[in-house]
RNA sequence: GGGUGUUUAGCUCAGUCCGGGAGAGCGAUGGCCUUACAAGCCAUAGGUCGUAGGUUCGAUCCCUACAACACCCA
């Protein structure tokens, strides 16, 4: 046992949190126990290449109050964990690493480079998890699960195979994004198009056979930001309903360069305002362009390779080039032979791979995809029903769009790291898929001469991570856990993988459990910088989740913010920013202070502004905490529980309040507000228990006066409120509410090892006293009039001051002799007396707490003229407010059809500003002059 | 072009289901080192609730149109 108090000092949270994390995991707090009702939360598994980033800190920390909370409330809780092996990022990194030792992938071959990732991922990939750790997040780590273990591969494995035998896989040529450098297909999210400088050409396509338009031209004239794609031209399109080309309908152009004659054909699709009203259609590297084609049955003519250079379809002159080449090629030559019409500047929405940040091209190639359609059906069904619920609800509407335009899923992708297909090819191509290669082979009654090669493809990521929820839980085989705990509670995910993740997740498992993943889905927004701006690394305003926690200093935020940028010549403007917002780097706000604030700001918007000068207030908040723990042990030590005690009103008043506090908080959680819950805590803490009752206790506990029992009730009050204070608040702030409750919890006879395994409080804990509020409110309303007069006449702290009061109610005169001592104390108040009828008026500045008149006397003459002019402000907003009331009052309508209720609240607060106003007015009147 | 969301104090945002007295934090201003906390205490100022209509006795709230901004889809 330390001699040194725990609590000397201010609030430190480096020096409690680390510790603290490694009590908790090391003795299982974490792990799913009791005998309650289950209830459990899936991670999204993050990338396991990849370090924590503000918008994971923010989710986390929402899933972790929320596990926490149901956790102290009885259930028996399970924060499922793990990480996805995120296909391309990592095998990216482990290419990088080779490079740096001069080798390629090619040079180990798969098996071996395959390995090497293993070993990655055994050193380095658990970033992540480690930095969860440091936010408090408290999942099951003894469960954890990574997309590629052994158990987790079997379920995507056995996904496919059944998929497959029921039709719902199938293997076909479309046009997918297609990486050039990375050569392999790419998700719609991992494509980001952005808008960059480019060019619109306006080429000439002559007409054949000597036909001419409306206008007498020979040719049409398209416009393209991609000439070179031109040379994979099958149509040219216009609207049906443009005049200027129904001539010409049916008819050809000969496509220049390439010597082919292609038809003008008509389409609804094409924009008769854009350009020339004569579209371009290549089915082969266009997505539009495609359907398009699709529709007239068009051929489609690929231009490309997989390296997008020029392959053999095209012209002899340009096989073998580049594509940017080509195009340059191809304006030259155009331009020679007078086909070039004209060129504009042009701002092209560019796509990119996320990871290479090569240009992205469509690029019809044999994949592998799944039939989407029959499985949305259900999945759109289970959301109308309600047996999945989407927080808030607007988000529904974006699901039913997305499952009503469902598109058939790509689900290969060629690369080494993943979940290899489970489909083999015989010499002739045909194919087949089995949970292995045995069981392939009979299920085809192969010959065991017959040579089977193996798919080289792996399977998308979010193939896998479809399956999340019920994989985890160790399907296909059946498990308790698996009844247990799914479907899952609920799930937290931002908006933006709704199509890729959620919509998937729900198909799939419906599909395989004949369940719903999660009964509810709460959708986060994004978060952005303090000036609402988008965070990322271009511009270079991205936040650290763990330099918040941590502290770092100007010049390491500088540097982390200007390395590896994509754009380096954006590295000065960077830096300037960041000088300039964070002159002095950011301190160290410890873990709570950053999970109040995400809670913070987790409103009902879609997005939220992180600003560091809020988590700074929260680190304050935390440190108020602390020493609002630090007077209550210094003033309760050796508090002895059994000795005869009698509370107080401001003890009745507070345990009231808490109560009030407890039904807000949990009333928070249930909804998802995360926003008002910490709204509730901050105010009760600091607003409440801390700048009212902590001082209504220092007159009880000081004065000698007071009776010995009186001071046991406070003292009590003290602590048992404070514990329960703690209790509410550890969801969301675990670390520095455990360290403060394990101070607090003996005196109060609670004894769990930990703050975590407490239950949470609830209403019945504490009652409801509505006589102790309204009298501290009472209280709270003449102490805050007379430090009103104080302020106002800047009456130092120290004098104390002479008031007086008259008028008032006869609750007003037991109220006032009921709180004397308060009073006094918490005012500086040295006198307090009634003044009977003229005495004492005119002599002084005057407040009105409804019809109760305080008078706080004048010290010197010079105060006259400044009352004055207080009295005349406070007259004019008084009647203002009584010409509302009165007009309302006096409207028939008003007083006829409003509620009763509505009407007497307006008339008594009408006699009540009459009165204030008749009172005011005298005073006024009696100023000396 | 289609859809969704947002618009409230200088800044960031609450204002709850179900209409009836405009709120918080930060910032600003004035006064205080009052023995838990200057990372603090006390007080003050500041808003025609985006615009225009409509419903209603009454609209920040419900309805319509418009504007600006953001995002998604094409």
């Amino acid at each position: 046992m330390s001699t040194k108090h725990p609590l000397e000092g201010s609030f430190d949270p480096k020096s409690i949190e680390a510790d603290l994390y490694a009590e908790w995991e090391q003795n299982g707090y974490f792990d799913p126990s009791g005998d309650g009702k289950p209830f459990s939360i899936a991670i999204p598994p993050p990338n396991v290449t990849g370090t924590l980033h503000v918008g994971h800190a923010f989710q986390q920390t929402l899933m972790d109050a929320i596990i926490r909370y149901r956790r102290m409330s009885g259930f028996d809780t399970l924060w499922q964990t793990g990480t996805d092996h995120a296909g391309i990022s990592t095998q990216m990194v482990v290419t990088e690493q080779l490079r740096a030792q001069g080798l390629s992938p090619s040079d180990l071959g798969r098996e071996k480079f395959v390995d090497r990732v293993w070993e990655w991922k055994k050193e380095s990939g658990g970033t992540i998890t480690q930095q969860m750790r440091r936010m408090g997040a408290s999942v099951d780590w003894s469960r954890e699960r990574f997309t590629m273990d052994e158990g987790f591969s079997r379920a995507v494995t056995e996904v496919f195979v059944r998929l497959y035998e029921d039709g719902l896989i199938y293997k076909g040529t479309r046009l997918v994004n297609w990486d050039p450098e990375l050569k392999t297909a790419l998700s719609d999210l991992e494509v980001v198009a952005e808008s960059e400088e480019g060019q619109l050409w306006h080429i000439k396509y002559p007409l054949a056979d000597g036909i001419q338009t409306s206008n007498g031209k020979d040719y049409v004239v398209v416009a393209t930001t991609r000439p070179e794609t031109m040379l994979g031209d099958t149509a040219v399109a216009v609207n049906p309903k443009d005049e200027r080309y129904a001539s010409i309908l049916g008819k050809n152009v000969n496509l220049p360069l390439a010597n082919r004659s292609i038809p003008i054909i008509a389409d609804d699709h094409v924009d008769m305002e854009f350009g020339t009203g004569c579209l371009k259609i290549t089915p082969a590297h266009d997505f539009d362009d495609n359907e398009i084609g699709t529709r007239h049955e068009l051929d489609q003519v690929n231009i490309f390779t997989t390296s997008a250079t020029l392959n053999e379809n095209s012209p002899p002159q340009y096989r073998g080039m580049d594509r940017f080449d080509a195009r340059r090629a191809i304006v030259q030559d155009l331009e020679e032979s007078g086909l070039l019409d004209s060129v504009e500047p042009y701002s092209v929405k560019i796509p990119r791979g996320e990871r290479s940040n090569v240009v992205v091209e469509p690029l019809l190639t044999n994949q592998w995809f799944v039939n989407v359609q029959p499985l949305a059906e259900r999945a759109v069904h289970v959301v109308q029903e309600g047996h999945i619920e989407f927080v808030p609800k607007h988000w529904e509407n974006v699901y039913y769009a997305w499952m009503r335009e469902i598109r058939d899923w790509c689900i290969s992708r060629q690369q080494w790291w993943g979940h290899q297909i489970p489909a083999w090819y015989d010499s002739d191509q045909n194919i087949y898929v089995g949970r292995t290669e045995s069981e392939a082979r009979e299920k085809a009654n192969l010959a065991a001469d017959v040579s089977l090669v193996r798919d080289p493809d792996v399977l998308e990521t979010w193939f896998s991570s479809a399956l999340w929820t019920f994989g985890t839980l160790g399907w296909p085989e059946d498990t308790p856990e698996l009844h247990k705990y799914h479907p899952t509670d609920v799930l937290v995910t931002g908006h933006d993988i709704i199509f890729f993740w959620v919509a998937r997740m729900i198909m799939m498992t419906l599909r395989f459990t004949d369940e719903v993943p999660f009964k509810k889905v709460y959708i986060t927004g994004l978060i952005r910088d303090a000036e609402g701006a988008k965070m990322s690394k271009t511009a270079g305003n991205g936040l650290d989740p763990l330099d918040l926690v941590d502290g770092i200093d100007v010049e390491g935020l500088v540097a982390k913010r200007t390395q590896d940028l994509t754009q380096p010549r954006m590295a000065e403007r960077i830096e300037r920013a960041t000088r300039r917002d964070f002159p002095e780097g950011i301190k160290a706000f410890g873990a709570d202070a950053l999970r109040f604030t995400l809670c913070a700001i987790a409103s009902p918007a879609s997005n939220y502004s992180l600003d560091v000068s809020r988590v700074e207030g929260y680190h304050f908040f935390c440190n108020k905490l602390w020493n609002a723990t630090k007077f209550v042990m210094a003033n309760c030590e050796g508090f002895e529980p059994n000795a005869s005690m009698e509370l107080s009103v401001a003890d009745r008043w507070i345990r009231s309040r808490t109560r009030n506090l407890i039904e807000d908080c949990r009333r928070a959680f249930d909804t998802y507000r995360f926003d008002l819950c910490a709204k509730h805590m901050h105010d009760f803490v600091w607003h409440e228990y801390c700048d009212w009752y902590l001082e209504l206790t220092k007159p009880l506990i000081y004065d000698e006066g007071v009776l010995e029992d009186v001071k046991n009730g406070a003292k009590f009050t003290l602590l048992e409120v404070l514990e329960l204070l703690l209790r509410v608040l550890h969801p969301v702030m675990p670390f520095v509410t455990e360290t403060l409750w394990k101070q607090v919890a003996d005196l109060v006879g609670r004894n769990s090892p930990s703050l975590m395994l407490e239950r949470y409080p609830t209403t019945e804990d504490l009652p409801f006293d509505s006589q102790a509020e309204s009298n501290i409110d009472w209280l709270k309303n003449v102490v805050t009039a007379i430090r009103n007069v104080r302020g106002e006449r800047q009456i130092s702290p120290r004098k104390n001051v002479h008031v007086a009061l008259s008028e008032g109610s006869a609750e007003d005169r037991r109220l006032s002799e009921y709180n004397k001592a308060l009073l006094c104390k918490l005012a500086h108040v040295s006198k307090l007396s009634w003044a009977d009828g003229e005495n004492g008026n005119g002599q002084g500045s005057v407040q009105l707490v409804d019809r109760l008149k305080i008078t706080v006397p004048f010290i010197d003459a010079e105060e006259i003229a400044s009352e004055r002019n207080r009295i005349n402000k406070e007259l004019s907003r008084i009647d203002k407010e009584l010409a509302g009331v009165e007009a309302k009052l006096n409207n028939e309508n008003f007083v006829q059809r409003a509620p009763p209720n509505i009407v007497n609240t307006q008339r008594e607060k009408a006699v009540s500003l009459r009165s204030q106003r008749e009172t005011l007015r005298q005073q006024a009147a009696q100023l000396p002059s």
